[in-house]
RNA sequence: GGGGGAAUGUCCCGAGCGGCAAAGGGGGCGGACUGUAAAUCCGCUGGCUAUGCCUUCGCAGGUUCGAGUCCUGCUUCCCCCA
């Protein structure tokens, strides 16, 4: 891949910029992208009312591919996710209800504006839902035309089922179908939208070879399979994750604030390779950026941050989060612009203990942690250490605003907001 | 169908002579050091109206002053034989 030199602007960007793990053609995908008339597809489960920054690195790549010159279609699972996708999983998924999955989806769609430009152009993004055609397959002609085609002995050998079965664990019926199911979605959106590509994260290579597959013996064009890396920062953490959950795209789900602070949090070798992959700053200026060594390296994540947040939520929401950050850690004035937790004002009157208000801001998750924070003078009022965890906060304290500023270390603060 | 083994702290792995809120690790959180980084070191890691009370070892019973530990039945999983 190295020496591949693409004429093509979308796989120059995508290659120069850390995308790609494995393509099933580099040349032939690349002339179909010269060409100007390619469709990609990348599939999204419904598991979840928001996509999390473990999506992140598929979105980006429609992204590119439409500023490129190409068409990008999110596919939702809205069939798929009836099934469940046992790739990269050891037990079963929970089957989740149609309503579930319906606000899934909802919730899902709202982030794809953010990126693509939807429309009825040549190059706009389509949303496009699988149960279009799933949910009205019949079994008898679904197996008569399309299962004839799947060999269960090359099915066995793939690394999501071998693994299970290498394990003795459960491999239920309905999930083996999944991949039937994905490897169809794309013959289906190649005859439905002329769609060549199917892109994804490396643990769907084997679902988009299949489907690749599948197209050739069902006569489609031929498929493209591009896959990305598996993102894990360096010290080999699993993007996405943190103790208080996921890292969730929709802003409903995770403030801004907290958004911008993940990737302010970012480890230093990690810099250079979340500015190409998760901004869309100039290589040039990533380049300089990735120079800085030290203390200076703080201000490149500053970038990222506000870049990274700029994306999704807005300029003015991410610029507003750096200086609620700037605020808060370097001036250490207390923004009232701080993730912010309502209270009643009858409850501070009726006397409202120190430990139940870390509960309430969400900062605890109980009054016994609350109680061993203290021990370990972790929690702070206002800024001051707390130490009696038998005090009340008072009206007196809520001097922010009508708020009272809780912390627990030296990052999470909460506003505690009478009304 | 027969024989043997397993299930432990609601993140995971895992020890546990009848006295157990239950060893140890990973992960996580907090503290120290720093640069809101990494590495390192230290502490914490069932709940509550808290010198006490309540709930936890697959499920349901039983023996016992006392059961994660012993007995019976059940469920699920694994291994061997058929």
């Amino acid at each position: 891949m190295s020496d591949f030199k693409p004429k093509s602007d979308f796989l120059r960007t995508l290659i120069e910029r850390g995308y790609i793990h494995q393509c099933s053609d580099y040349a032939g995908l690349d002339e179909k992208a010269v060409s100007g008339d390619l469709v990609a597809y990348i599939g999204f489960d419904c598991t979840a009312a928001s996509l999390h920054v473990g999506s992140l690195v598929q979105i980006m790549m429609l992204h590119w591919l439409q500023k490129s010159g190409g068409k990008p279609v999110p596919l939702m699972g809205g069939g798929t996710t009836r099934v469940g996708d046992p790739s990269g999983r050891d037990e079963s998924r929970k089957i989740l209800t149609l309503d579930d999955i319906e606000n899934n989806k909802n919730g899902i769609k709202s982030v794809f504006s953010k990126f693509l430009k939807f429309g009825d152009g040549k190059h706009d993004a389509l949303m496009i839902d699988n149960a279009e055609w799933l949910t009205t397959l019949n079994y008898i002609e679904f197996l008569r035309d399309v299962g004839r085609h799947f060999s269960v002995n090359r099915m066995l050998s793939m690394d999501s089922v071998k693994m299970r079965l290498d394990r003795d664990q459960e491999l239920s019926f309905l999930e083996f179908n999944y991949m039937c199911l994905q490897a169809y979605d794309f013959v289906e959106l190649n005859k439905r939208y002329g769609i060549t590509l199917q892109m994804g994260g490396s643990d769907q290579w084997g679902n988009i070879v299949t489907g690749i597959d599948l197209g050739r013996r069902m006569g489609t064009p031929q498929l493209y399979a591009l896959t990305s890396p598996l993102l894990t920062t360096s010290s080999g953490a699993k993007m996405g994750k943190t103790a208080q959950g996921a890292v969730w795209l929709n802003a409903d789900m995770l403030p801004v604030y907290d958004y911008w602070q993940y990737w302010r949090n970012t480890e230093d070798r990690d810099v250079g390779r979340f500015l190409k992959l998760f901004t869309t700053l100039p290589l040039d200026e990533i380049e300089r950026l990735e120079q800085l060594g030290g203390a200076e390296i703080n201000d490149a994540k500053k970038i990222l941050a506000t870049e990274a947040t700029a994306l999704i939520h807005g300029r003015e929401a991410a610029e507003q989060a750096e200086l609620t950050a700037r605020k808060t850690f370097e001036e250490g004035v207390t923004a009232t612009s701080l993730p912010t937790v309502e209270i009643a004002a009858v409850e501070v009157a009726a006397g409202l203990g120190i430990l139940s208000a870390f509960v309430k801001a969400g900062l605890v998750a109980s009054t016994s942690e609350a109680r061993r924070q203290i021990k370990a003078g972790g929690l702070r009022v206002n800024d001051e250490a707390a130490s009696d965890e038998r005090a009340n906060l008072g009206a007196d304290l809520f001097v922010h605003d009508g708020a009272v500023k809780l912390s627990l270390g030296k990052k999470k603060h909460i506003l505690l907001k009478q009304v």
